[in-house]
DNA sequence: TGCCGATACTTAGCTTAGCTAATAAAAGTA
DNA sequence: TACTTTTATTAGCTAAGCTAAGTATCGGCA
């Protein structure tokens, strides 16, 4: 308990409010799920499609890093975006080796769509909310996207 | 655009809070994901325990419903908790047809050791913030909770 | 020039988690 | 008793995650 200042017992406030977080987030996904994947558009399949769409052409390797998956997920889907026809692969000219991925304007247009979705899903379970309370849950996204971004990747969408 | 009313175009706001929950539910999981799997306790396993453990024995039904995902899909993952002695299912006394989930020691300690190495990694992240942006989260997460609630199940735990 | 280790991606093969459809058993009801 | 509804499971599919192994290219260096 007292040897590795790092590993410090954590106070009860702050086990519950990683617990909060935790299923604040699974929830909220499991309820965007249904929208999204009525279009075609999986979570995973969103958020690389939303990081191809505003980082430009991007490697699948740094893609990888950025959602902090593995390459071969990367590689499958991107197969499955290509298959859709929301990306094509190009060529990188200064390395052969890489794939640059980059976002079709049907995929440009897919992904405007799902995020119309889903905010108007959001919409209406934040309709009961007070101005306050939304005000809130936007200071408290931008706190969680600054800390969960695994390095500096400057991007915006997801 | 103007034909039905409960569909209004929702404005930037609305369309940049809801990304950007998004997003930053989408890289909180994966971050978490990787301590949790460690322990064999994937996110879905590990938010059905908790609903189990303080949710006391509870139908697989109400469990389905609670978690928003299908009875089969719910029905497998009691079979991956109960092969791992988490939990265990037992008889309802007065309907023959339901299945009880009820969590072992076991399963109520892993939960417990599992919440702790997640709020140690979510206490890393969160070590650069200021208070307020504690408190912030822990108001957000409140929030949250309440509103991606599929319906009234008093729950506390996940 | 030619070799060799490192890097980028893909393929193969596995697991988990989600779904729908179909089935079995129990409960409720006419 | 017979029909319908409810609860849970099984079967069979897909997507998404992983590791390990394979291929192609790059970069260095003797």
């Amino acid at each position: 308990m007292t040897s590795h200042r790092d590993q410090e017992s954590p106070s009860p406030a702050e086990i519950g409010l990683a617990d909060r977080l935790h299923s604040a987030a699974i929830h909220l996904l499991r309820r965007l799920r249904v929208e999204d994947s009525a279009a075609g558009l999986s979570a995973p399949r969103l958020s690389a499609l939303s990081v191809i769409v505003f980082g430009g052409p991007i490697a699948m390797n740094e893609l990888a890093r950025a959602e902090q998956v593995s390459p071969p997920t990367i590689s499958r889907l991107a197969d499955g975006l290509q298959t859709d026809g929301l990306i094509e692969r190009i060529a990188d000219p200064g390395d052969r080796r890489v794939q640059l991925l980059r976002a079709t304007r049907k995929g440009r247009r897919l992904l405007e769509e799902g995020r119309l979705r889903r905010v108007r899903t959001l919409a209406r379970a934040l309709e009961p909310l007070s101005a306050a309370d939304r005000r809130l849950l936007e200071r408290a996204a931008r706190v969680l996207q600054r800390i969960s971004l695994p390095d500096r990747h400057p991007r915006q969408g997801s």
